[in-house]
DNA sequence: AGATGTAACTTAACAGTGTTAACCTATCAT
DNA sequence: ATGATAGGTTAACACTGTTAAGTTACATCT
């Protein structure tokens, strides 16, 4: 294994532990068995060593989603079990998440925006199930990927309030999220659905 | 003016100008023209100081959503314009409001969780307005808080989408907001209001 | 008036951060 | 053998939050 690979697992694992803030190139370097500035050596520096850990777990999340859908289901089951899939990616793996949605580019102002926008895959993965859903005549959607946005901001909205934990501690997560979900994807649904 | 107080606005003035990762006591103690260590004898830490901010941007956030509802308003309309007041809001204090909601509890371990629990205020006021219109007959839900906390949290995913720069560049985001809100509130009315 | 206490502030320092410059060393091609 | 290069090192810079210790000014009590 190269060391650029053991760079990158050992950051992971303390990303994965401790979350994004508390990973510092030093606690990387002393976990890899090497000096700080070897990892200068494989990545121009810390942005560029995170957008690598970005980009691995967008590559997970979009694998989480093809996963979960199987070409049988029609077009609306396969948005629930995206939606469904989705938000469980998130709940169980809260620290990838995080770096996929909540690092924000204008602080890491040295890397091209284009480079945060591989997440588009996401958008565009249930972009083509809506299209297809029109194509059918299943669905009626003024713009897919618009609409694909919509679901997604939707949905990011509901798990990053449990993620940052901003929920009532009366609300039980649980029922909350089943709620919100559903109420997601009805509203999409019957508005959507020609009558 | 105190020094507290006068440390909280420049610490704002930063804040909204450079951002929450940007703010460091030594900036904040040499726009105040003093020792960083005598804002220590005014704030526990830059965790308490940071909390300060917080619940004043929370009142500014409920300030602005009150503002925008009138009693004359119907049970719907007021949804409608508290959503739009948040959205606005969102949009035009972005740093604001990313400490509002983006900064994450765990990583201030120092403070009681109830204190960042402060942002209920807000899910409360729309949580009546529903309650109210559910007593007159116009909409029926089986949890208004919950539904709230629904409410808010699909918008503050669009919003947030927009704010951390994670939409698609072919997307117009005036567009795109207008659409969602309709979305999230069509989508609400549509399946609470009877038949 | 003189002593005491305390509040508000300071400087110096510690341990940590990302990052760079300079240096070393092994390997390989000419 | 010579020189280049890839991959590593240590030392240092400028920053961070935070604490300990020292200073100064002012109020209160005897």
């Amino acid at each position: 294994m190269s060391l650029r690979e053991d760079i990158l697992k050992e950051s992971r694992e303390l990303l994965v532990k401790d979350g994004f803030g508390k990973m510092s190139m030093r606690k990387i370097a002393r976990k890899t068995d090497v000096s700080a500035t070897s990892i200068y050596l494989h990545f121009q520096n810390k942005d560029e060593l995170l957008l690598a850990l970005i980009e691995s777990s967008i590559a997970n999340l979009s694998d989480a989603l093809e996963n979960n859908i199987s070409d049988s289901d029609d077009t609306i089951t396969k948005i629930e079990r995206m939606a469904n899939a989705f938000v469980e990616f998130a709940l169980e793996n809260p620290q990838e998440y995080e770096i996929i949605y909540m690092v924000r580019p204008e602080e890491m102002p040295r890397f091209p925006k284009e480079k945060f926008e591989q997440i588009r895959k996401i958008y565009e993965l249930l972009a083509g199930i809506i299209q297809e859903g029109c194509d059918k005549g299943i669905l009626k959607v003024e713009n897919s990927l618009m609409t694909s946005y919509t679901i997604w901001a939707q949905l990011h909205g509901v798990v990053s309030v449990i993620i940052s934990k901003r929920l009532d501690t009366r609300i039980p997560n649980g029922e909350f999220v089943h709620q919100a979900v559903d109420h997601i994807i009805q509203g999409f649904i019957t508005q959507k659905t020609p009558a």
